[in-house]
This record gives C-alpha cells, structure tokens and sequence, in this order.
DNA sequence: TTGTATGCGTTATCAT
DNA sequence: ATGATAACGCATACAA
C-alpha cells in the first residue's frame, strides 16, 4: 500500500503539501501541484479514506432506510438518492429495515459509530416517538412518510389533498358508492389518504358503509389485496369503485374482478396509488396518482446534506412535491347510476 | 464524543484492557469485564468505526454493484446479499451502475480508498476484460452474469440447462415453430440462453428462420419487448411459441399478442424467465425458469467473504444454485399442428 | 491478567 | 508557499 509520505518522497516535497494539492488548497504553487500529481501518478497512489474519516470526523457515506426493495415505488426512489449522492460524492448505504423499528435502530446507530453521516428514511410509522432521540443528536431527512410535529426535515406528496383529487375524480365520473382498500400499517400516507376519502364522502353526504374499508396488508402484498377485494366485492350493494391506496392493490383488485366475471372498468372502476411501472402493462391501464419518486429521493439527498453542512439549516424544512392525476383505462363511468 | 480513553478511567483499567474487552479477548477477567461493560453503559460509548477500520485496515463495508434497481430480480437478490451480511456484520453498500463500465470502475476504486472489502456485481458482461486487473487485487464475487475464464468466484444458476429444459418443454407440448426475444446486452446468460434454444432446434431438426430472433433492449424493457413481439407477430410463418429471455419480455409480449385479438396461449405460447413476482399477477400466469434469486444472495456474501477472511480461499469457486421449470398458464400445446 | 507505548494514514496548526 | 509535528481513536506488541 502506497501512503502520502511515500508520495511526498517521490515528489521532494512534505507530506503536508501533498496532502493541501489533494484537497485543492490554493496556498500550494502550480509547479509544486504538478510535481505532487505526478508523484502520485506514478506510485498509483489512492487517498485512505479511513485515515481522513478518522482525522476529519466524517465518513462521506449517508444512511437510506427502505422497508423493502421489492416495491418499485421505493426502488425508484433509492435511484434518486443514489443519482443525487454520486453527483455529491456521497456513498449510499442502502438498508433494508423490512419495515422492523429495531432494525432501524440498529441501522441508525451507524450514525453514532461514524460509519455514516446522516440518514434518509422511507418507511416511518407516524407513532415513531422513538425517532425524536435519534433525530436531535444524528441527521435524519424522512422520505414519502413521516412523523407529524417532528423537528425534522420531510420530503413528500400531499397525500391528503391528492386524494381528495382522486375521490372527486370519481365523484365527478358518476360514482357514489365508492369503496376503499386501505393498508394494515402505520404510515401517516395511509391515515391521510383515508382521512381524505371520509372527507369527500362526508361532503357529498354519501353513504360510507362500515363494511366498505377493508386493510390489505402492511406491504400492499398482492394476495392481501385480492382477498380485501372479494371480501368488498361481495358486499351488498356492491361499490362501482374501489379507490386503493396501491398500484399493486388495484391491479389485484382488477384480478379479483374479473374472477367473478365482472370487468374494468365496465363494471367496476378501479383506481390505484403511486404510478409504478405495470400500471401499463396489462390493459386496462391504470388510473392512479403520480408520484415524483427520483425527485423526491434527489430532493432528500439535499436536504440532509443540507443539515450536515450548515449549522444552522431548517430544523424541519417540510418539502411537498407536486403529484399528478393519471387518467388512465381503468376509472370510467358507472353503468347503471341507480 | 465519548472514547475508549475516558471509559478507561471511568472503569479503573487501562485502554488496553477496554479494548480487549469490546473485542471479547478471553485474555480479560471476568470481574474486569463487567466493570467495563457498566462503564461503558453508563457512558454511552459507542466505537468509533473509523479508528477501528484505520487501524485494522478494514471496513466491514461490502459493495454491491447492480445496473439497476427496477428490476425486481436485482431486489431479490439484492435483499439476499442484504440478509447475510447483516447476519455477519457487515454494511452493503448498494450501488447502481446504470449498466455503465466507468461507473463499475469507480464504485469499485471504493475498495482501493479502503472504503470497501469486497465486491459483489450483479451485471458483468462477458467481455469485460478489464475486470481480470481489479479481481487480482481485490476481492470480488460474480452473481448472475459472469466473465467466462476469469480467476474470480461466481454464482448463477445454470443457464445452459435450464433453456434447454424449457425448449424442450414446448417441443415436448408439440411446438415445432418456436421463437426467441434475447436482449441488446452483453450478459453471459444471454449468450447461453441462445446457444441452448439454437442447440435444442438443431437436435430435434426445426427450422429457425433469421427473422424469429428480436432483440429487446439491454434492461429487458416493456416497450422495447412489445416492439419485439409486433415484429415476431408479423412473420410469415408465424411462430406458435415465442421463448423470452424475461418475464417483462414475457408480459410485454402477451400484451401485444392480444392487441392483435391472439389469445395465450390459446393462439400462442409464450414462457418467460427469472419468476419474478407479478408473473401470477395477471391470468395467464407465466410459465417460466424460476431463480433462487435470495439464496444466491446470501451465498454470494458468503463466498465473498471467505476469499476475504481465508487466505487460501478457492480462487474461482463456480456455484451454480438450482433452478426451476414453472409450468403454469402461458404455455399449451398449439391448436393447428400443421 | 493487565498496562505502556507505538503506529495506522491523514489533516491541520503553527512555524518558518 | 512550505515543512515539522501533533492529534484523530483504536488495536496490539511487548513488558510487567
């Protein structure tokens, strides 16, 4: 292993002047600077990065918490913080928490062993009290969901009023009996979207029977969805819409549909959350929200840094992106608007 | 920041011995340990990973590189890799190359900066000659796709085999007219694949038009593997079957097979490759090759850090995991037998 | 069984 | 503009 004084040899100057040509410290003359780059050149010399992390108290690697890799809608998100960090020279360590607290504990107890700087996390329940005591002394940027009164920075869509959108949507194609396949989780994204759907229901003065909401399970897992959806499709009357807070749902819901004959959007409307990539594989394509995952992993990618680098950075810089309705094949009319 | 010097004095004993402690040497009294592990606990000290990887010149850091995040047969693997080393203690730090050699390059410097111990690359093309500098100095593990004649381990399944088995599965089925969707990629198993389905053609005397091989694009991407398929579609005469290198293949084709009112497999036999999961999403469900995408995973950890912790590792220990024949609903025998 | 002392490769302070 | 040197926090060889 070739080390900074066996470069400093070579190039007849200190160890300390190479060291400033490295770091691009104005104080060295170009000629010296030019000697150091060909010393090191030569010897094929590559900086330790432990050494520097260890002097400079830093470790130049940033922490990305997912519950999971198999959703898509995280994986895009992952590219985002990846593609950001490159351009910042930052390594992302990516963890899979499988959605466990304690195995996000364990993750973000890097922070205190200096193996990373900072942490970006994807998959929060809003009860998690917890993170208050990790987010005072560590830097943390919550992506997608969040902690409500939480003095940290959050990247998001507004779940709230992007379903409302949707709701409306439906109202507005004709639907009243609107039903909703929500999830068997913690996230604030799955309490907003059905604070949002009672909302309109409540404003229209529609009927929300009891039986209407049914819970997929946490991870939108596509036989939890299939069985949600019988259970909705056979309740009388039968909804003309199911709003879910998943592609994944819908598209077991459309498969669940069709099983009993019924079709999509003929017979029943479907609509589905996220906008990941098979919502236009199989037709009918899917009507759903749009979310700006890349950005939204780019944007968190800033905020962190953003709080590592300046003391005095936005506590809680809370950052909603723009979300977008998809009209697609699979919301249409209902038949027979009884 | 608390450090080992002032547990030291807090427990009464010298650094030395709190290292021994933490490192759990079976040099260090029983007593003595306890009274450091409290004070430890009472200080809240954390190791400071950066010191410990200076001065072992280590990481415990391991990288693995994918072209992608997307596919969600890189999630499963990479879930797998995540597993083990969390079994073992070490940090992943996933990367993504973009499919793009001087990103690999770069992300693979990581080992000579002493960022990483270890690689793990999930998307070698088989002519990446370059590869043979950086697996004699480092330590490197190839999954899935693999540089033939190269002095580095790798793990995969067995390519060859598993094609020929599905080949002869449609033929078994009564096809005689069969095709094939590769990919624009220079994957090992992409190459294997055609060797296999050219071979199984040959042997049993069918004819294989030039026009009956299309390339998808490099990722496997729908549209490009609906672009495909219109193509095969249109030929003269048209294929009775179609074997895809992916499921997205697959799927893509199926989708514009019925654009064109065929049914699957009904009017065409379709079958993909990898099982990954939305290929019992939709009916017809995907007769495919399934891989056992975790295990190889977890065994590639393993065969990565034997070569680092045993000097006298195998130099290029080649496993290949088990794979499986999915028979499900997109492959019957064809209606006309002309 | 425990303590002392040295060095891992850098960066940064203080001289010059 | 450059050099000598003291940290950074830990592990370990050697001494006791």
């Amino acid at each position: 292993m070739v080390t900074i004084e066996q470069v400093a040899r070579q190039a007849g100057v200190s160890v300390a002047t190479v060291s400033r040509t490295l770091n691009n410290s104005p104080a060295v003359r170009p000629a010296t600077a030019r000697q150091v780059r060909q010393a090191v050149e030569t010897l094929g010399y590559v900086p330790n990065q432990s050494a520097r992390n260890l002097r400079r108290n830093e470790s130049q690697v940033i922490l990305a918490l997912a519950p999971n890799f198999s959703n898509p809608y995280y994986s895009r998100i992952l590219t985002g913080i990846g593609d950001r960090a490159w351009e910042l020279e930052y390594s992302v360590l990516v963890c899979n928490t499988l959605g466990h607290a304690n195995s996000e504990r364990r993750f973000l107890k890097m922070m205190e062993s200096h193996q990373a700087d900072g942490a970006i996390l994807l998959g929060c329940h809003w009860d998690y009290s917890w993170l208050a005591r990790f987010a005072q002394r560590s830097h943390i940027v919550q992506c997608c969901e969040y902690v409500p009164d939480l003095d940290c920075p959050s990247v998001a869509i507004d779940n709230y009023a992007a379903t409302r959108e949707m709701v409306a949507y439906l109202r507005q194609l004709g639907h009243s009996r609107i039903a909703m396949i929500g999830a068997d989780n913690q996230y604030i994204s799955t309490r907003l979207r059905r604070q949002a759907y009672l909302d309109v229901m409540a404003q229209e003065a529609l009927e929300v029977p009891e039986n209407w909401y049914r819970l997929a399970d946490a991870d939108y897992s596509f036989a939890s969805g299939q069985e949600a959806a019988r259970a909705l499709l056979a309740a009388v009357p039968r909804p003309t819409a199911i709003f879910c807070v998943s592609d994944i749902l819908a598209l077991s819901v459309i498969s669940a549909a069709q099983e009993l004959g019924l079709e999509v959007p003929g017979d029943l409307t479907v609509t589905g959350f996220d906008d990941v990539d098979y919502t236009t594989m199989v037709h009918p394509y899917l009507t759903t929200v749009a979310q700006p995952c890349h950005e939204m992993g780019r944007r968190s990618v800033d905020l962190l840094l953003d709080g590592i680098q300046n003391e005095q950075a936005a506590l809680s810089a809370c950052a909603f992106l723009p979300h977008r309705l998809m009209k697609r094949e699979s919301a249409a009319p209902p038949k027979n608007t009884i």
